[in-house]
DNA sequence: ACCTGAACACCGTTCAAGT
DNA sequence: ACCTGAACACCGTTCAAGT
């Protein structure tokens, strides 16, 4: 019944992946279970731990790649204006986390299990700082004369409060609410924060 | 080796809860099951049964405990300035879930397991509400030409954007940052949402 | 009526045994 | 060398049996 070499250990490992990432983005995360991974892709439990050092070090992979998705999306954004991108910007994260909910939530939770390693951690937050680095050029070139930490801190703030409303407008959009509304209320902050960010004299 | 009514269902109710409380807040929610409670009381598994249907609904009453606290501790926020009291309201809220992460990280997720019956959606989201009033009645005072669905939306827009940068910088903050530039960069958020938010002329 | 605790169906993880 | 699958230690949940 072995398979003996008809995957490399590299086609092993995109093949759990993959069929990981269906699971997780149609029934949730918590539908995924090792022998549901292995009965999907005609292995047994025991290969998917010559690949994976364990469930957590798999789930910490599938955010990686939703991370790396995420960030070539948001790199599509494209506008002179800064203000207009940062709007864009915005916009094209709802659309994002909307399209791919189940993997986006978990990913972007900022609440590593306890269980990983200092090396995946340092990925983990390179990976996210990649993702807001745009939002801190924009600012920075909105108003030059903040130093880099005022613009850090900017933009940690106007980028989670982002995050924070699309957790929670996604999480009630099975109520009524529709998708223009969400993103109403996305650009309400986005604009509303950035003019009051402007227009503040000094301090 | 039956206890035989020792306990009022009410008193094990009680008992229960509290000892599941402490172990969330001590260890964390994964280190929370059934027989840890069992044992932590001087009951068996059985016990918990006869007074909750299942785990989800025993979290879901820890929640409530935690939504009700962390309304107790907000209520106690008062300020004639409006601006200041949503200010003093983002601290006191950022206080609230410092010092009881565990709890408050898991209570509002705004991600009710599906498991959960209409009933309990209802008074989670009466007492997401209760918590949230005083916020919206601060913006009605503010800007009172506004219909109720802007307040309603801008309420939103600013209560869900502290409740982001509260999870995203809790997380990060056993790395170095300390209390002091938390708070700054959620009073970043509030003060410059708010100046864009009075300054806006129309739309 | 209250409570027990064995039993069941699930997990993640390991590792001796097969090819 | 690659892969299996039984075995282990854990879960949540149930329910016949005890007092």
């Amino acid at each position: 019944m072995a398979k003996r070499s008809e995957h490399s250990s590299e086609e092993l490992k995109a093949l759990i992946l993959n069929a990981a990432e269906i699971i997780v983005s149609e029934e949730g995360i918590s539908a995924l279970n090792v022998r549901r991974i292995a009965r999907e892709i005609g292995y047994t439990v025991g290969s998917i731990y010559m690949v994976f050092a364990n469930m957590a070090d798999l789930i910490m992979q599938i955010h990686a790649r939703t991370l790396d998705k995420l960030a070539e999306n948001l790199i599509m954004v494209n506008n002179d204006n800064d203000q207009q991108f940062l709007e864009l910007w915005a916009m094209s994260y709802l659309s994002y986390a909307t399209k791919n909910f189940n993997q986006w939530s978990h990913a972007l939770k900022y609440n590593l299990p306890v269980k990983v390693e200092q090396e995946t951690q340092t990925w983990y937050l390179t990976k996210i700082d990649k993702i807001l680095f745009p939002v801190r050029a924009r600012l920075a070139r909105l108003k030059p004369a903040q130093t880099e930490e005022q613009i850090k801190y900017a933009a940690i703030a106007l980028s989670t409060g982002i995050q924070g409303l699309c957790v929670l407008l996604i999480n009630a959009q099975s109520n009524k609410s529709e998708i223009k509304e969400i993103e109403d209320i996305v650009t309400l902050l986005v604009r509303n924060f950035l003019r009051g960010w402007l227009i503040e004299t000094n301090k």
